[in-house]
Formats: C-alpha cells, sequence, structure tokens
RNA sequence: GGUCACGUAGUUCAGUUGGUUAGAAUGCCGGCCUGUCACGCCGGAGGUCGCGAGUUCGAGUCUCGUCGUGACCGCCA
C-alpha cells in the first residue's frame, strides 16, 4: 500500500506516530510562514502543516500543489495548538517531512465541496468529480449499505439471489423495449428486460420457491426525475404463499431497511383498498402522512342552482385545518394552480368557516348559511378550517384533487421527509382502458391473477375485476408493486384473450411460459421494489439521480461519456441495419 | 408528441422601460502575512451575453427559429 493510514482515521491517539497518507488536495491555506493544507480522501480530510521557520524549502513546494492535485506524504501525527472541533481528525495535524506529488491536477471546472458552486450540467459532464464530494460519497454509501441489508435479510429468509439475462424477447405488453440487433441473427433482435418477469416465475416452476434479486431493468420510455432508462430493481418471487405471505416478508423486509439504515421504527404498514386510495386521496400512491381526507359532497351540495355543481359528476373537497384566514390573494393562487394544463380543474369553490362561526363561500349566491353549515358538517370542519372543493367528471377531478392536497399539505409543511409511513394499497384492477388503442391493457403486468371471486365476470365486466395486485407506497412514491401469478394455462390463455391476443400470438410471445405452466407450475407471487426510489426515500430526495453514480439526463443522455451515439458503417453493415436518411440528417447536426 | 423555465466571466448569479465603457460573489493569478481550517489584507487577469435570423437609429434586454439543460403532462404492464 501506497499509505498506511485514511485521511479519515488518524486521531489524538496516534499522536507521536509516523506515518504515510495519500490523497487528494482538498485547500491550501497559505499564511506566509506557514502552509495548511487539507488532504482528502473517501474517509475524510486530515490537515497537513509545513513550516518556514523548521523546513523552508519543503515548505515552498507545498505552496506550490493546487487542488485536486494527487499526493503522497510522510510525517509525524501531531496534536494541535489550535483544535477542530468540526473535523473527525480536528485535534490532529501531520508534520510533514517529505512529499511526492503522484499526480497534478487541471483546475477543476467546479469546486469539490459539499455545497459546490457547480451546476447539474457541469456536475454531470463530470460526473467523476462531483462524485468526489461528499454529498454523493454519502448517497453511494447509503446505496451500498441498502444493497447489502437487503441481501442480509432476503438470505435469512431463505431466499437464493440468481441472475437472469440480459439479453431476451421483446414482448408487445408494458413500456417500450430497448432493443439489440444479433449480429449473428441478421434482422433479428434481443430486448432488454423491462424487469425480470417471466424468468423469475420460470424459476418458481423450477422449484426454486424463494429467489431474489438486485437487478438492472431497461424501459425506453420518457424520463422524469424519479425515472431512469436503465433502473434498479429488488425483485423477488416466492412458492406456496398466499397475497398475506408476501406482503408480510416484504414489510419485514422494507421494516429491517428502515431500522438497521436509518436506525427507524416504522408502524406496520396500515392496508387500504385501490377503490379506498382514489376515493379518499384521488390517488393509487397517497401520502398519508397526513389527513385531509377528501370528502363528496353530491348529497349536499347539489340542487342548489348552481349549475358547476348540478352538472358534476364529482362534487370532492378537502379540509384545511385552520386556513379560514386565507387572503384573497393566497386563494387565488391555488384556484391558479388547480387550473394549470397539468392539474386541469377549472376553478376552485372555496368554503370559510369564519372563527366567529359565521360562513363565507364563492358560492354564496348559491348557498344560504345553512346550505353551508351542511357543507361544513360534512368535512367535520370546526371554525378556522378552510374548505377546498372541486366538481367535474370523476376521475380528473380526483385527479386535480389529489394534487391540490399536496399542495396544500407542502404548504402547511405536513410532508415532513423526516417521517415515513408506508402502507399497503391492494386490491387493484386487473385491467385497464386504454382509448388510444380502445382495448384492455393489463394494469399491472399479462400473469396477474384475477381475484377469485371476480373471475366468473372476466369476460362480462372485465372492467371491475379485481387482481391479487399491490403497490408498496411511502410518503405518496410507489415504492414497488407485485401480485399473485396466474399459475394454470387455462386461466392465462383468457387474460391473453382479454388483452385482444390471438391464441397464436399469445403462443409466439410467451409460449415458453404457458407450455411450462403444462409442468407442474406451483402457485406463486411476488413483488418488485424500485431500489433507486427507495434509496432516494431514505436519503430525502425527491430525485433518484444522485443517487446513482452514473446517471443519465432526462433526454436519456449520459453527457460525460456523450452518449447514445453514432455508430460507423462497418458496424451498420455487420449488423445489416441501414439508418433513415432523414434521422441521419438530424443525428449529425 | 406537448407545456413551462433557464442559458451573461472558470463557476453561481444580478443586469431597471431597448440607450454611453455589461456588474457582484466565488474561483484563478501575483504580493503581504507563523495557528489557519469559508484564513485575512492589497492588487490583477478573466466576456462570441448559447447559436442564427428578424424588429429598431440602437438588442444581454423584444420577436421567431435552433441547440443545450431542468421540471412537468402524455407515456412509464
Amino acid at each position: 500500500m501506497l499509505r498506511s493510514h485514511t485521511c479519515g482515521e488518524l486521531n489524538i491517539q496516534n499522536v507521536g506516530q509516523e506515518v504515510t497518507l495519500a490523497g487528494w488536495v482538498q485547500k491550501s491555506r497559505d499564511l506566509g510562514g506557514m502552509t495548511f493544507i487539507d488532504l482528502r480522501d473517501r474517509y475524510g480530510i486530515t490537515q497537513l502543516v509545513f513550516n518556514m521557520a523548521t523546513n523552508a524549502a519543503l515548505c515552498e513546494e507545498a505552496r506550490k500543489l493546487g487542488r485536486e492535485y494527487v499526493v503522497k506524504v510522510q510525517g509525524s501525527v501531531a496534536e494541535r495548538s489550535n483544535k477542530n472541533p468540526k473535523l473527525p481528525t480536528g485535534e490532529i495535524e501531520i508534520i510533514v517531512d517529505s512529499f511526492k506529488v503522484l499526480n497534478p491536477s487541471e483546475l477543476p471546472p467546479f469546486t469539490i465541496e459539499d455545497n459546490t458552486d457547480g451546476g447539474e450540467e457541469l456536475r454531470m459532464k463530470y460526473r467523476y468529480l462531483d462524485l468526489r464530494r461528499n454529498p454523493i460519497k454519502r448517497n453511494l454509501e447509503l446505496r451500498h449499505k441498502m444493497a447489502l441489508e437487503t441481501r442480509n435479510y432476503l438470505d435469512s429468509q431463505g431466499f437464493y439471489e440468481i441472475e437472469t439475462p440480459f439479453l431476451i424477447k421483446s414482448t408487445p405488453e408494458g413500456a417500450r423495449d430497448f432493443v439489440v440487433p444479433s449480429r449473428m441473427n441478421e434482422g433479428q433482435f434481443y430486448a432488454l428486460p423491462q424487469s425480470p418477469q417471466t424468468f423469475k416465475q420460470l424459476l418458481m416452476i423450477a422449484g426454486y420457491d424463494r429467489y431474489f434479486q438486485i437487478v438492472r431493468c431497461f424501459r425506453d420510455e420518457d424520463l422524469r426525475a424519479d425515472r431512469q432508462p436503465e433502473f434498479t430493481q429488488i425483485d423477488c418471487e416466492m412458492s406456496f404463499v398466499t397475497q398475506d405471505d408476501i406482503l408480510n416478508t416484504f414489510e419485514g423486509m422494507t421494516k429491517h431497511l428502515f431500522k438497521n439504515v436509518k436506525g427507524v421504527e416504522v408502524e406496520d404498514f396500515p392496508r387500504m383498498t385501490y377503490d379506498e386510495a382514489m376515493k379518499y386521496y384521488g390517488s393509487d400512491k397517497p401520502d398519508i402522512r397526513f389527513a385531509m381526507k377528501f370528502v363528496e359532497l353530491n348529497d349536499v351540495a347539489k340542487g342548489k342552482g348552481f349549475r358547476v355543481f348540478d352538472d358534476a359528476e364529482l362534487i370532492v373537497g378537502i379540509c384545511a385545518k385552520g386556513c379560514a384566514a386565507y387572503s384573497r390573494k393566497q386563494l387565488d393562487q391555488l384556484t391558479d394552480f388547480v387550473k394549470k394544463p397539468q392539474i386541469g380543474a377549472k376553478g376552485l369553490v372555496y368554503l370559510k368557516f369564519n372563527e366567529d362561526g359565521s360562513f363565507k363561500s364563492s358560492v354564496d349566491k348559491f348557498f344560504d348559511q345553512e346550505a353551508l353549515k351542511g357543507c361544513a358538517e360534512k368535512f367535520e370542519a370546526k371554525p378556522g378550517d378552510l374548505m377546498l372543493i372541486l366538481a367535474g367528471e370523476t376521475d380528473r377531478t380526483r385527479k386535480a384533487l389529489n394534487e391540490l392536497r399536496l399542495e396544500m399539505g407542502n404548504r402547511l409543511e405536513l410532508r415532513n421527509p423526516n417521517v415515513y409511513k408506508p402502507l399497503w394499497v391492494v386490491d387493484f384492477p386487473l385491467l385497464e382502458w386504454d382509448e388510444e388503442t380502445q382495448r384492455y391493457h393489463a394494469m399491472h403486468h399479462p400473469f396477474t391473477s384475477p381475484r377469485k371471486e371476480d373471475i366468473e365476470i372476466m369476460e362480462t365486466k372485465p372492467g371491475e375485476v379485481r387482481a391479487n395486485a399491490y403497490d408498496l407506497v411511502t410518503n405518496g412514491v410507489e415504492i414497488g408493486g407485485g401480485s399473485i401469478r396466474i399459475h394454470n394455462k387455462e386461466l392465462q390463455k383468457r387474460m391473453f384473450t382479454l388483452l385482444g391476443f390471438t391464441d397464436k400470438e399469445a403462443q409466439n410471445q410467451f409460449g415458453f411460459l404457458m407450455n411450462a405452466f403444462e409442468y407442474g407450475a406451483p402457485p406463486h407471487g411476488g413483488i418488485a421494489l424500485g431500489f433507486d426510489r427507495l434509496v432516494a426515500l431514505f436519503g430525502g430526495s425527491d430525485s433518484i439521480r444522485d443517487y446513482i453514480a452514473f446517471p443519465k439526463n432526462n433526454a436519456g443522455r449520459d453527457v460525460m461519456i456523450d452518449s447514445p451515439s453514432e455508430i460507423s458503417k462497418e458496424q451498420l453493415d455487420e449488423l445489416g441495419l441501414c439508418i433513415r436518411q432523414t434521422t441521419a440528417r438530424k443525428a449529425i447536426r
């Protein structure tokens, strides 16, 4: 080793020792007579001291060291006369006898500090420099610990970690596939897995009744702060289990992570049906750190002559505690908020329950005090509360009110990132109607089993069939989801028929799985947790990028290595591909 | 596919109603300084205002296009 110690481990106990350290120059402070240099590595910072009085030549040399130079120093550990309580190594310093520049450095384009002066774009371009910063280092350490604890827990529960292939077959359901041309099979393509779904089911059929994998998945869809084209899942599958067994196992895992990584004990996870989640929160991933549940007002608000309400499919609102004193300006802000195109509400009705017991609303023309009181009672409102009401078509209105509820939660600071409220959302619909293609889509995926009592209505009322599917939700973020799978060929066939597959198509796309079902498939089910999101949640951030060593930007580009990029004519020829002229021209620009 | 925001010194930003020589902080360079740790003090260098076109007597500022970045909607079983 080029060093005897790291830059984070020396302390008052080591005084007098001769040591060799290696690291990067974080900062130098030249005081004239003496020079201090902070030497940094992954483990911390140790101060080096050079003194003109004792070794002028060495001190002169040290003054020339620039930021991010890599140096090796030999010296002795000494107690500082002026200690720095902010640093773990702040009681000591190294009196340097000699040093060597292992590698000089260009001046970095941004400062390598906790609060860097670098913007997002620059930091991504020089990601290897950004990764030297403490906050990112802490995030990757958190990620490592969580992966380790995940493996510890699942190992303790008898799970095997088994790898599955990345070069697989493209399937029509679900997200768009990333595709890889095959040189040896010209004109044919592999797809990268959106998840190891079918393989883990095959592992169940093979008898590996507890499988997991911390695995990369690929989806060629547009990105967000919490979505990358390649991302990591904790992917799991179990045989001979009921839904409760899976929920309990992974509730256990989540609690284990909270306890062993964050030192937080979380309460048992409530279970809420999809219908309840939509009715009371307008979302299939409710943030239950705060209440402000939806209250439906159809029976008290209709028939008062207010057209917007009378014509509405749903009139629904929330009660913001203690907000009756909101000014006209604040209410206008909220109205503008819900009218934004992304939210899509046409307007906002407010109802103030004043401290003096009177009511004031934006619909006073149609509602007398008694009628307003009737509404307020529905909300169980108290004097000082503000009720915010939307009306319109059910799904849209709920969606908009969900956004408003979260906005109010932010304004009232009810969404503390240090509070964790996980829950299970269960009984998802099996199918979802897609307007664009005019057919049903699997809401989860095509292998999800319908609830037993709903199987008989699969063909008659497909939209009402509930699935044995569940999501793990925490603080308004979908952390994971899974289902009990179909393990019966006939039922799987019926499912494919519902999804609009012909027998031939189903056989072509998923024949391998259907055939496997004929060889003793056990009942099975599983779950996949979004590892990047889980780590970001633990780290208290909405963006997963800072928890991935080398992330891509929101156009799916890696700005550091500048990918994707064109490939040579020779490569294209070898693959039997040609690029459309219009596309090629665009790419050149 | 769509909406919005941003793009000015190495970096982060300010820049008024379109008006003379585009500023600040930080970083960088030089000088001074023996206990700093956000060191301090003095001085200095550093600009294709993303790019292109247009409007105008005059554009960092207004308009259009384009590129880049970020956020969101659609999309993401």
